[in-house]
DNA sequence: CCGTAAATTTATCGACCGATAAATTAGCAG
DNA sequence: CTGCTAATTTATCGGTCGATAAATTTACGG
C-alpha cells in the first residue's frame, strides 16, 4: 500500500446546489460554471454512474448526463483513472464523523447503547445504494483504498467493540484475539450484508434498520458473554425475554 | 422473475480433464475437440476471467486463454450473453447438495451439530474466489438468477434455522417472523462477510474457517437463547466458557 | 462595446468491442 | 488415399472506448 489516505480529509463542497437529474440541464441558462463546479458536478455525477454501471461505465454517457461533450472531461481530470480516484476518495473519506472515535469510547455509557447508537449513525452513513455499490465495486476491482478502508474498520470499530467489551465485562484488558476479531467482523458483516441485501439484491429486509440492529446487538452482546462467560447488562429491556425479538409480527 | 432455475439441474461435465492453465495450450498436439469438450472450456474459462474482470471481460481475452480464435466461441454460443447465462447456471445451480436438505432438518441430531455440519459443507463450496466474484458480480449486474438465490437462501436454509431452532427450544412451531428470520440473516451474512473479506478484499482472516464458525453459532445459538428467553443445550462444550473463544491465540 | 482569457465544442485518432461471412483445414469414413 | 463434414481461422464490419488538438463561444474587465 503505497497510497494514504486520510479519514474527512475533504472538506464537503459546500458549492451552490446543481441539478442532479439524470436528464442533460435543459432549464438552466448557465452555460457555463466555475471550474470547482463544474469539477465538482464531474465527481458527482460520476459517482451515481459508476455506481450503477460500474468503472467501465463510458465517459461519454457521463458527459451526456451533465449536458456537457466529453472532451471537457479531461479539462478537469488527465484521464479517466483520475476521476475514479475522486469519486473514491469522496466515498470513502467523506462519511467517517470524527465524533464516532469518541462516543464508541466513553465510558461512562454502557456499550450496549453505544453500540446501538453508533451502528444506528454509522448504517444511516453508508447504508444508500451509491456508497454500498461503489464500495464493493472497488472491492471487486482490488482498489488500494478499498483495503485500507477494511483495516480501518477493524482498528477504528472492531477492536474497539472487543476492548470496551471486555473493560465492561470486567476482563482483562489486552489487544483483541484473532478469534475475537472474528466475532467482531462476525456482527460487523451481518449487520453490512443487511444493507447489501437492501441495496445491490433490492431483497426485502426488516423495515426498521434500528431494530435489526437493535436485536443484533442483543443477540452479539448475550452471545459473546456466554461464550467468554461472563454476565454484562446488556438487554435494553428486561420484558421482551417472553416474547422473542422486537417486532417479530 | 420470469425465469425457472432448479438447483443441481445441471449434471457436473465429466469430461476429460482440460489445461486450466493461462497461457495457450502449446503441449496438447490435438487441435480440434468435441463440441461437448470445447463448449466446456469455453464456460469454465470464461468462469474463471469473468470472476476476475468482471462480465465485461473481453471475447479476444478469453478466446485467447484457451488457444483458439475468438470467432470460434460464436459457434457454441449466440452471444456473449448466453455465455455468460451459462455461467451463471454452472455457479449457482452446481454447488448445492441435495442432502443438506435432509440433514438440516434431521431432527435426530442436535441443531447446533447439523448447523456446524452444513456450514463447513457449504462454505467449502462457495468459499472460493470463482464464485464468490461471480456472485458479487452478477449481484451488482442485477442478474435474476441472483435474486432467485437470494431467495432460496432464505427458504432453504434460513426459514429452516429458524424453525429447527425453534423446535429444539420447545417453542411453538410457526412460520419465522420478520424479526426471527432478520437474526438468521446476522448469522448467515455474518459468515458469509468472512468469505467476502478473504476472497475479494484479501484481508486476513481467522486460519480456520471452521473455528471461526464454531464460535460464530455458539454466540448466535447462545445469543438468541438469551433473546428468545429459552435455554438450548448449545455449546459443543461447557469447558471452554472460562477461558473465552477457541482459538483466541 | 471591445478584447481577451478561458470554458466548451467540434473533429478525429487508434484501439478494442461483439458479431458475421467466407475461406481453410483437420480428422474420420469409405 | 480420397472425399466429405465440421471444427477452426481469416478477414472484416459497425460501434464504442479513452484521449488529443484545434476551433469556437461565453463571460468578464477595461
Amino acid at each position: 500500500m503505497d497510497e494514504e489516505f486520510k479519514l474527512n480529509s475533504i472538506a464537503a463542497a459546500d458549492l451552490p446546489a446543481i441539478d442532479d437529474g439524470a436528464e442533460p440541464d435543459t432549464s438552466s441558462k448557465q452555460r457555463r460554471l466555475s471550474p470547482a463546479q463544474r469539477r465538482e458536478d464531474f465527481i458527482r455525477k460520476a459517482t451515481s454512474l459508476f455506481a450503477e454501471e460500474g468503472f467501465d461505465a463510458g465517459t461519454r454517457e457521463l458527459a451526456r448526463k451533465l449536458g456537457v461533450t466529453q472532451p471537457l472531461l479531461y479539462r478537469y481530470f488527465p484521464s479517466k483513472d483520475d476521476l475514479i480516484r475522486e469519486v473514491y476518495k469522496r466515498v470513502y473519506l467523506d462519511r467517517w464523523q470524527p465524533e464516532w472515535d469518541d462516543m464508541l469510547g466513553d465510558r461512562t455509557r454502557p456499550i450496549r447503547e453505544r453500540l446501538q447508537h453508533f451502528y444506528d449513525a454509522y448504517t444511516d452513513a453508508i447504508f444508500n445504494r451509491d456508497w454500498i455499490r461503489i464500495y464493493l465495486f472497488s472491492g471487486l476491482k482490488g482498489a488500494a483504498i478499498n483495503k485500507w478502508y477494511v483495516s480501518i474498520v477493524e482498528t477504528r470499530i472492531l477492536t474497539r467493540i472487543i476492548e470496551e467489551y471486555r473493560h465492561e465485562a470486567g476482563l482483562p484488558a489486552h489487544d483483541p484475539a484473532p478469534a475475537e476479531l472474528e466475532l467482531a467482523w462476525l456482527l460487523h458483516g451481518g449487520i453490512f450484508y443487511y444493507g447489501v441485501r437492501k441495496h445491490i439484491y433490492d431483497s426485502p429486509v426488516l423495515e426498521q434498520k434500528n431494530r435489526a440492529i437493535s436485536n443484533a446487538l442483543d443477540v452479539f452482546l448475550e452471545g459473546i458473554s456466554s461464550v467468554f462467560g461472563t454476565a454484562v447488562k446488556t438487554r435494553s429491556t428486561a420484558i421482551r425475554k417472553a416474547q422473542g425479538p422486537d417486532g417479530q409480527d
